[in-house]
RNA sequence: CGGGGUGUGGCCUAGCUGGUAGGGCGCCUGCUUUGGGAGCAGGAGGUCGGCGGUUCAAAUCCGCCCACCCCGACCA
């Protein structure tokens, strides 16, 4: 492809609006542009790396045998009023009418579509299993689309789903597709890790994330380097127990210090010896929740505990709750709901607030002492203990690029997809649903791969595999510039800039774009017959003689 | 939705307590240039987000609306 002949609007200046490094050069290197608020124009480079993006999941799943649908965009009211999801979905579906006033939804997802079909021609055993995928846009009002494609309210997702005899077999389609997803991930460039994570709005019960670790990620993961891995919202850590005899309770004064960090220099015991109280107002009163000294209490985890409206609890109502001001609560006594750390069942002769003014107590146990309802309640640390290893866990910020889950028949169900099986028994379908951000993927590329000049796309994923710079736009380096593109375009995807503007530019431009192989003529090496070779990656220029170029190329693509 | 902020040619922006819009980049023409976003000369392009108000006079002050961005809850 020429230059002069494409479109690509490259922007020296970083647009205002544009925050993440991203969504600044997807915008910069002219790949796409917002029409409004999450909504995005493809232009032709930015095209053709969704197309690589695309070609790659299509494929991998092609030899899986995964089977390619194409489903609406626009879907009946009347089926997601089947699964309850019309209601369920809330806000974030877009809704919309035709003219006779019929309700539709443009799609978010599709379990309702393909559940639909395949309970039309799955009937029996013998037709199962299956997968089907389709490559589509989707559409979710989302609350705040942000960071360019990253979270936009139009978006390309693949979207597979499986749908098998009986849990195991579906057990197995669902680790085959994870499997499916490692591979892919390898074979887009992009650095990928498993973790297991919630079910949102699908639902369904075991569900892993593929999290690409970026600075530009919006959530928080915990992994390990012997495979496991967890979202922040369902970390945890592995636990040791304190074996000590258990002392009685113990009354201490502590005049004036509040934080945990105060009483454990006061009392000269480290801060894990100490149960951290806060009183919480939650939708059904109040509520405490109790997590080690040196641990904070997980925002995620400690919402979907005690609910979103739950607030703390403020000084007034503290005094009503525990009988003591704000810095001296503990759990012993309290006759509040109390939700406590797993960590916390573990410790042994613990330190808390005592409920009353300048007093603390030593050598609580549980359950001798208080009761609570134990669970994952706090934040999981850089270098806490891998539960499954010990090693120290990795605690990272990730783009989520994919989600697979085990359905189960809730789908099926609701949505009378059932098929006969040996014995003439008629069941539902066991179904697993798995989603790739196609469009997100490219941005997730991008933040992975990138300097402070530009985009450095991994070979195989660049828009073009070749870029050819003339270091003068006329002359010897020109002619000769086109007599390579010529021959090179027969054998490659090249990008040919044949502007009549200054080496400066070019050479900017290039980076910015970031093809992997970049081939330079310039006047100097006219003089030699050279060329060079330039890699965008690391930098390094090879001067090679002209005749010998073609041969040469090919180390390096 | 709650909190914060911004809207000025395609992009980045100046414009203080009102006096009728300026720069840089980009674009067009010509000449000179051509190995890291060139130089000179000329030129095009603006409902100052929209509507209403105050005023002799509004980009500027006031009100309402719209759009966009940032922080938070949701997600591929």
């Amino acid at each position: 492809m020429r230059y002069t002949k494409t479109l690509i609007p490259t922007m020296k200046e970083v647009p205002s609006d544009a925050v993440t490094p991203s969504h600044i050069l997807m915008l910069r290197s002219g790949m796409i542009r917002k029409l409004a608020s999450g909504i995005y124009e493809w232009l032709p480079l930015g095209k053709k790396a969704l197309n690589r993006v695309e070609k790659v999941i299509r494929d991998l799943h092609d030899v899986e045998g995964c089977l390619e649908v194409l489903l609406p965009a626009l879907l009946p009211k009347s089926l997601w009023e089947q699964t309850g999801r019309w209601g369920e979905y809330g806000a974030e579906l877009m809704r919309l009418k035709d003219r006779q006033g019929r309700e539709f939804c443009l799609a978010p997802t599709h379990e309702e579509a393909i559940t639909e079909l395949a309970g039309n021609y799955i009937k029996s055993y013998k037709d199962l299993p299956k997968t089907f995928y389709q490559i589509q846009t989707k559409y979710r009002d989302e609350i705040r689309p942000r960071f360019g494609v990253m979270r936009a309210r139009e978006f390309i997702m693949k979207d597979a789903y499986s749908f098998d005899a009986d849990e195991q077999g579906a057990g197995l389609s669902y680790d085959r597709m994870f499997a499916l997803y490692k591979k892919i991930c390898a074979a887009l460039s992009l650095e990928a890790v498993p973790v297991i994570a919630k079910t949102g709005l699908i639902g369904g019960t075991k569900s892993h994330e593929f999290m690409a670790p970026s600075d530009e990620g919006e959530e928080e993961l915990v992994y390990c380097g012997c495979g496991w891995g967890a979202n922040q919202e369902l970390a945890y850590s592995k636990i040791s127990s304190v074996k000590e005899e258990p002392l009685p309770l113990e009354e201490v004064s502590t005049p004036g210090v509040r934080t945990v960090e105060e009483v454990s220099a006061f009392l000269k015991l480290p801060a894990e010896k100490f149960i951290k109280t806060l009183i919480y107002r939650t939708a059904d009163g109040f509520a405490c929740v109790l997590v080690r000294g040196d641990h904070s209490a997980d925002p995620a985890k400690l919402r979907s505990i005690i609910g979103d409206d739950a607030r703390l609890a403020d000084e007034k109502e503290i005094e009503e709750i525990t009988g003591g001001p704000l810095g001296f609560s503990g759990p012993v006594g309290l006759k509040i709901k109390a939700y406590a750390d797993n960590t916390i069942k573990y410790g042994c002769n613990m330190v808390s607030g005592a409920n009353k003014k300048d007093a603390h107590i030593k050598n609580i146990n549980c359950p001798r002492d208080f009761q609570a309802e134990f669970m994952n309640i706090r934040t999981v640390k850089a270098g806490d203990p891998c539960p499954e290893c010990g090693k120290p866990l990795v605690v990272a910020r990730g783009i989520e690029i994919g989600h697979t889950f085990y359905l189960g028949t809730k789908y099926s169900e609701k949505l009378k997809a059932s098929f006969t099986d040996k014995a003439g028994k008629d069941l539902p379908i066991v179904m697993g649903c798995y989603g790739i951000g196609v469009s997100r993927i490219v941005a997730a590329l991008i933040s992975q791969n990138h300097d402070d000049k530009g985009i450095i796309w991994p070979r195989g994923m660049a828009p073009y595999q070749i870029e050819i710079i003339a270091a003068s736009s006329t002359g010897p380096a020109m002619e000769k510039a086109e007599e390579i593109y010529k021959a090179l375009a027969e054998k490659y995807e090249v990008l040919f800039d044949d502007r009549d503007v200054s080496a400066g530019i070019k050479f900017k431009d290039a980076d910015l774009i970031g093809i992997p192989v970049r081939i330079v003529l310039g006047p100097r090496g006219m003089k030699t017959g050279e060329c060079e070779i330039q890699s965008r990656a690391d930098g390094k220029t090879e001067a090679v003689k002209l005749d010998k170029l073609l041969e040469k190329i090919s180390d390096f693509t």
